[in-house]
DNA sequence: AAGGGTTAGGAAACCGGTGTCAACGGGGTG
DNA sequence: CACCCCGTTGACACCGGTTTCCTAACCCTT
C-alpha cells in the first residue's frame, strides 16, 4: 500500500534517519513503553509480545538512542579512567583490558589524565564526572589513593573501582595487585642466588606501591634469614633519571650491594647505565631485578629480569567489577582471581 | 525571606541537584530559550539581557547537561580516536595531545582500538560512530589510510582528521607527518659520515609511511651521490621480532652493510640484539638509526640516533583542525605548522 | 499619526527515551 | 455473581535542552 520509495530500510520508515523506539512501537502495533520494557529485559512483558517487539527491532536495526536513554536515566554509558601513571605502557595495557570488559555492553571509555600536584585536582575530577555523569571510573595507582578524590566520587554517587597494591576499601570497589607477593618473589630470586648485600631503588613515598615493594622485598629476605641494610635504600620516582641517582648513591658505598632490586623497569635501566658508566657488568658484577616486565625489559642486554604484573588483565578484571551490577552479578561473588605478579627470570640477575 | 534550609547553593534552587536551565530562566526572569540563547551566544539578546542571564549562571554554577544538549542536537560532545597503532608511547602521546586540544572546549575523547584485518572493522566503526554520534573523530595511521572507512564516516556525516605520512585528503581534513623528510635527513646523516653500504629495513606494506620512509632515504642518498640497492632492503612489521628477523638476512650478506636504518625504533632494537649476538659492535662495526624517538632511544646502549616525531604535538594539532569550525576559524586558515620530524643524533652512528 | 521593517524575547513542540499510575482482561474466591 | 488480584499494557508527564514560529516593542518613513 505504503508506495513510498524509501531506498533502504524495511517499510514504514523514513529514509536517512534512524529508527526510533517509536518506529518500532508503530510497526509492531505496541506502545513505545512496551519496546522500552523489551529494551530493558522488564520481566513484565509476555513472551509473545515480547517475541514480537524483538523481531521488529532486528528488522529495523534499532538501537537505543544513548544520549536520550541517558538524560532518562541521568546517567551516561561512559566509564572513565582517571589516571596519573605516567607509563604509556602501564595506560594503553590498561585501557585494553577495560576494553575488553567492556566490549558488548554498550559502554564506552572516556580516558582522563590528571596531576595529583594540581591544586584544582579534586574540583576538574568533580566537575568531568558531574558533566559526563559517568556511568562509573576506573582509578588505577596512584590516584586511586587519594582519599580526596574518593570522597567526590562518593558524594556524586558514582559507581568507582581502585587498583592499588593494598586494599583500601571494600571488596567490591577494590582491586589488589598484591605487589607484596611480587617483591617478595623477586627477594627470594636473589636470596636464593646467594645475594646478601641486596640494596633497593624505591619509588616515590607518594605511591603505596614503593613502600609495599619495599616491604614485600623485606619480609621475603628475612624468611630467607637475611636482612635488608637499611643503608642500601634509596629513594627513587620511578623513572630512568632518579634510577641513576639513586644507582650512583649505591654503587658509590664501599662495600657495593652485589645485587639491587628496583621499584620498576625504568629505574633498572638507570641502574644498567650507572654500571656501564662504572666499568661493571651485568650480571657478573652486579645483579638486577626490576618490577613491571615492560616490554623494554627483554630488549635490551643483558634481558632484564623482573616482575610481571598482568596489567591488561587488571585492568580487565576493575571493568568487570564495575559492570558486577549491571550485569545482577552479586557483589558477594568476591572469589574472583587475585592478580597474581610473577617473576620473569631472565639474565640480569644470577648467583654470586 | 526565605527561611529555606538549603546548605549549599544560592537561594532558590532545591539542594542536592543541579541547577537546570529553568532555574536559570526563573530566577534570572527570563525565558529558557533566552538562557539558551545566552549560552549558545546567539547575537539577538541585548547585552543587558545577557549580562543579568550569565550572572545568574555563573551564580548557580549552571553547566548544560551535556544528554540533553546533545539529544537536542543530534550530535554528542564526543570525539574519537580510532587507532590500530600498537605502540603504547605512541597511542598515549596522540592521546594527549588531542586531549591538549581538547582542554576547555567540553569536548571528551572516547578510545577505539581497532583491528584493521578484522573483517567487521567498518561495520564495527559505524556502528561506534552512529551510536555516540561523535563530534569528531581522529585517526592516525594506518587506519587513517583505510577507504573504507573514511567512506563510513564520510556516510555518516561525521567530521574527521587523517594522521599520514602523505596527503591523502582536502588540507582541512589532513595531518601530514612529513616522513620523506624524517628519513632523508638520516639519509642524509649516513652518508655524510661516509657510509655507502646502506641497510633499509622498512615497516609493513600495509603502512604507507613504510614506503614514504623508504623514498625519504632513497632520495636523500641519491641526492649526495649514493645509491640505495635494493638487495639491502627488507621488509619488516614494525616489530622488535620482526627487526631481529630482517637484520639477520641483512647482516648475513658479504660484504654486509656498514649502516642500517630501520623504520622504527623497535626494529631498531632488533638490530642491536642480533648484532650483539654476531660480536658486532656499534657504532664502531655498524652504524644504526631509528625513527620515531622514543624515550627507549636514549635509555639503551648505544643511545639510539632516531627521527623525532613530535606525536603529542600532531595530536594537538590534529584535534585543534577538528575543532576550526567549532571555533569559527576558516579553514582557509590553512597557513598552520606543518609537522618537522628532527634527527636526534646520539651515538649509534658514526663516521665509517 | 499610520505603516512597515527590524529586533528582542516567549510559548509550544520536539529530540528519543523512561517513570508513574491507572486500566484492562481473565482466573480464583467468598 | 460480585469482588479481588495479578500479570500486562498504555497514556501521559518528564528528563533538560533546542528549534520553530509568533508576538510585542521599537525605530524610522511618509
Amino acid at each position: 500500500m505504503t508506495d513510498d520509495d524509501t531506498p533502504a530500510g524495511p517499510a514504514g520508515m523514513k529514509p536517512g534517519k534512524r529508527p526510533t523506539i517509536n518506529d518500532v512501537a508503530r510497526i509492531a502495533g505496541v506502545s513505545k513503553k512496551t519496546v522500552s520494557r523489551v529494551i530493558n529485559q522488564s520481566p513484565f512483558v509476555r513472551e509473545e509480545t515480547r517475541v514480537k517487539v524483538a523481531a521488529v527491532i532486528d528488522d529495523l536495526g534499532f538501537t537505543p538512542d544513548v544520549q536520550a536513554r541517558g538524560l532518562a536515566f541521568r546517567r551516561s554509558f561512559l566509564v572513565g579512567l582517571i589516571y596519573d601513571n605516567p607509563s604509556p605502557n602501564y595506560v594503553v595495557n590498561m585501557q585494553q583490558g577495560v576494553l575488553d570488559a567492556l566490549r558488548g555492553s554498550g559502554l564506552e571509555l572516556v580516558v582522563h589524565p590528571c596531576d595529583r600536584s594540581n591544586p584544582s585536582l579534586v574540583s576538574e575530577i568533580r566537575a568531568f564526572v558531574e558533566r559526563q555523569k559517568l556511568f562509573g571510573v576506573i582509578l588505577p595507582p596512584s590516584v586511586s589513593e587519594d582519599e580526596a578524590v574518593i570522597e567526590v566520587l562518593r558524594e556524586l554517587d558514582c559507581p568507582y573501582v581502585r587498583i592499588a597494591s593494598v586494599s583500601l576499601d571494600v571488596p567490591e570497589r577494590m582491586l589488589v595487585t598484591n605487589d607484596h607477593l611480587g617483591a617478595a618473589e623477586a627477594g627470594r630470586h636473589l636470596a636464593d642466588l646467594g645475594h646478601r648485600r641486596i640494596g633497593f631503588i624505591s619509588g616515590p613515598v607518594l605511591f603505596r606501591s614503593s613502600a609495599v615493594r619495599g616491604g614485600g622485598l623485606r619480609d621475603a629476605l628475612t624468611e630467607k634469614g637475611v636482612a635488608l641494610d637499611e643503608g642500601l635504600v634509596a629513594e627513587g620516582a620511578y623513572t630512568f633519571e632518579s634510577g641513576v641517582e639513586a644507582a650512583k648513591s649505591l654503587l658509590a658505598l664501599d662495600p657495593r650491594p652485589t645485587a639491587i632490586f628496583t621499584g620498576n623497569d625504568e629505574m633498572a635501566l638507570g641502574v644498567f647505565k650507572v654500571a656501564r658508566d662504572m666499568g661493571l657488568e651485568i650480571p657478573r658484577d652486579l645483579s638486577v631485578v626490576g618490577y613491571d616486565d615492560l616490554p623494554m625489559a627483554s630488549r635490551v642486554w643483558p634481558n632484564l629480569t623482573s616482575v610481571r604484573l598482568p596489567i591488561r588483565d587488571m585492568g580487565r578484571m576493575a571493568a568487570e567489577k564495575l559492570l558486577a551490577p549491571m550485569r545482577g552479578l552479586d557483589p558477594a561473588r568476591l572469589d574472583q582471581p587475585e592478580v597474581r605478579p610473577s617473576l620473569v627470570v631472565r639474565d640480569s640477575a644470577r648467583a654470586i
